[in-house]
DNA sequence: TCCTACTGGTTGACGTGTCATCCATATCCT
DNA sequence: AGGATATGGATGACACGTCAACCAGTAGGA
């Protein structure tokens, strides 16, 4: 999301901890670079393979998986997304012939999710330019130690999110 | 987007510059941070002040504007959000009073939009919790030189993504 | 002047994500 | 066994983003 988030004429008076000047430059670029990147990604992934980013994180993770069958849930958790938003994604990728479903005899309510031939040719041809293009757009741009910090941040950020303060 | 991006069982074979393993848990570790800190922060704003991370950008660009009046395009520059984007964005924002629209003048195709009152209330009353949200995810996760390097890091990638190779 | 080309902005179709709700089957408890 | 409850998963409504097409008004010539 590319967004400001200050204005010169909003009171700051109201807030005792607004952002630094470094802190507010670090994060404006931060968004401006997640906005252009991800749509960069997504349209390089688009126009080479038909494939969106969700379809090709649904499409690893099968690939992924011994047997090549997956459980709706197993699935979302794998790729931290909600079940609904799996589902919904699910039911657009089997109506595009990339996976399909198969009964679950232990659980009559579940379902194997499975990768069809088409989905395994796609993602096949997919990843390795888009591999090349996130090594062209993001790591041969920055350094070793970048590359290093980058992770740190983000595990650390993360932390923050998923156990609380 | 979660995306995997790799698995083992995909033929490395093909392509030569694959990502190493420090690359690779890296750029996982960025798009997850990505992923849930910007569902968290929508989460958050939306709770508390019901506008979507798109509507607190629109809104703060037009405050932060002389006059408070701002040509779409110019608006769409500023966001670096395509006319179409914007302009569907705008529809909705003004269904829902927290923008309006005057005729410009000179051009009789151009519109101005302006901040309506209840905008400017909404912006007013969301901006310091929003950046109460922000310093305490991120900014109190990382040291001072990690706010650096992300800067530098995210400056880096973006001259890539806008001046070409 | 009139014809063309461009510009500012909107529209429609469609894929995507979220929330709340719903349904069928499993499970648990007595 | 049988009813409460939990779980796996789908669905509908709606906000959002992109692409392509469109439309009205403006400018630039010939």
């Amino acid at each position: 999301m590319t967004c400001q988030l200050f204005s010169s004429k909003l009171a700051r008076v109201t807030e005792p901890r607004w952002l630094d000047d470094r802190e507010q430059r670090a994060w404006r670029a931060y968004l401006a670079m997640n906005a252009k990147l991800s749509a960069q990604l997504h349209r390089q992934l688009q126009a080479d393979s038909g494939l969106s980013l969700a379809d090709f994180a649904v499409l690893v993770q099968l690939t992924d998986s011994p047997e090549e069958r997956v459980r709706v849930l197993e699935l979302a958790q794998a790729l931290q997304w909600e079940k609904s938003r799996l589902s919904h994604h699910l039911a657009r990728m089997q109506r595009r012939g990339l996976i399909a479903r198969e009964d679950c005899p232990n659980d009559a309510r579940g379902a194997f999710i499975v990768l069809t031939p088409q989905g395994r040719d796609a993602i096949e041809r997919a990843a390795p330019r888009h591999v090349n293009t996130v090594r062209d757009l993001v790591f041969d741009q920055i350094t070793t130690e970048q590359v290093q910090t980058l992770h740190t941040i983000a595990t650390q950020v993360l932390a923050r999110l998923e156990h609380g303060p």
